[in-house]
DNA sequence: CCAAAGTTGGAATTGACATTCCAATGACGG
DNA sequence: CCGTCATTGGAATGTCAATTCCAACTTTGG
């Protein structure tokens, strides 16, 4: 558990692109099996890549694992980006959840939060794997806590209020209500968890 | 997807207590390692039994990962039920969920939720370990849904709150939050999200 | 007590899977 | 233009898992 990959080696336009496609792949692959679910043949299968170009561009598994979670963090936030700046009044936080539940209900509740899942599979079992899981929840904490803190400083929120216990809550709700209707099948829960908690913010506006 | 064991077999008294260590002792290791994450060799050597044992009982290795659902259901209930039955105040609420957060706190908050972790991990992959968690996650839900509607009846809660919705909402809450904290090692999240939910319903109290 | 059925041990089978190797090809800087 | 290093293919290796088989032993009901 130290440094890993100090020497970043030298890509070429073609490296660059085989290995994107190595990782977006095993993050689709990993997002609907888990990661434990998800072999080297798979990948290479479904991305049309041999074995040593696995091996050669993250050196084992647990490598593709990690570039896995970074990459469906970025992608996520990249995804969310707009609303997820703007997450300072509690009508764009209901829209942004929204949007979350309806996405889940496009997809029939299969698959849960892509970190989320990753998270609950390999927290107790992959050292390097949760560190980059905290740093990917953290990631996508930020903007909420940022957004309540902005309404705080505006004074439309209590002062009163813990914006970061706020954030976190509304995390949680988020990551249990898409496990329960990722086992129900239905993104009620998802909605009513969330709903709840944004609830519970409003109760802190001023006025 | 049907009916697979119609016929109870006829067990023997040593039959029904080596069925029963492997069952207990498959629990325990998916708790730590996830029902992928464990194999038929590793249930062999931790619970002392040869595999036609394993195969006797329980037919396949998805055989047993519903016996371990349905075992550490039943644990869970079990182990919490006194309070289980009488969540029906704030206190009661605040106070269970307070034990789980000591109980994380005290294994490091490794481990999630059993019934969770192994939610997240078949809920995609295996349609009868769904059904078996619909029924998991509904018996603990259940519990939390009478208790509330016992304080609506008695005029404490709020006629108009939707107390399916809000225990819905706890059990997301619970879930989300042993998610962050195993992955943050901090039972910090958990006590939080539970925080903001119990907040929430105590809102909606009659005076 | 006897037969049917439950219980157990242990070996054998079959198939994946993670990883390594080696050899060939191609890009690119000096 | 050449050598170095990135890139790729494909086979080989060794391990381990899930499951099956069969044979022996034990319990139970009549």
């Amino acid at each position: 558990m130290r440094a890993d990959e100090p020497e970043r080696r030298r890509l070429t336009k073609a490296g660059r692109k085989t290995r994107e496609r190595i990782v977006e792949t095993a993050a689709e692959l990993m997002f609907h099996r888990g990661a434990g679910g998800t072999s080297i043949p798979d990948i290479q299968a479904a991305a049309g890549v041999s074995a040593s170009q696995i091996y050669h561009y993250f050196g084992d598994k647990q490598g593709l694992v990690l570039a896995v979670i970074d990459h469906q963090t970025d992608a996520k936030i990249t995804r969310q980006r707009p609303l997820l700046d703007s997450l300072d009044s509690i009508e764009a936080l209901r829209e942004w959840c929204d949007i979350a539940g309806d996405r889940q209900d496009a997809m029939g509740c299969e698959g849960g939060c892509e970190i989320g899942s990753l998270a609950s599979e390999l927290a107790d079992s992959d050292q390097s794997a949760r560190a980059g899981l905290v740093a990917a929840f953290d990631r996508w904490e930020d903007p909420i806590r940022s957004g309540l803190a902005r309404m705080q400083a505006r004074g439309e929120l209590s002062g009163s209020a813990d914006v970061a216990a706020l954030a976190t809550a509304l995390l949680a709700a988020i990551q249990g209500g898409m496990l329960l209707s990722q086992v129900r099948r239905s993104s009620t829960a998802y909605r009513q968890a969330v709903s709840a908690v944004i609830d519970h913010i409003e109760s802190h506006l001023v006025r």
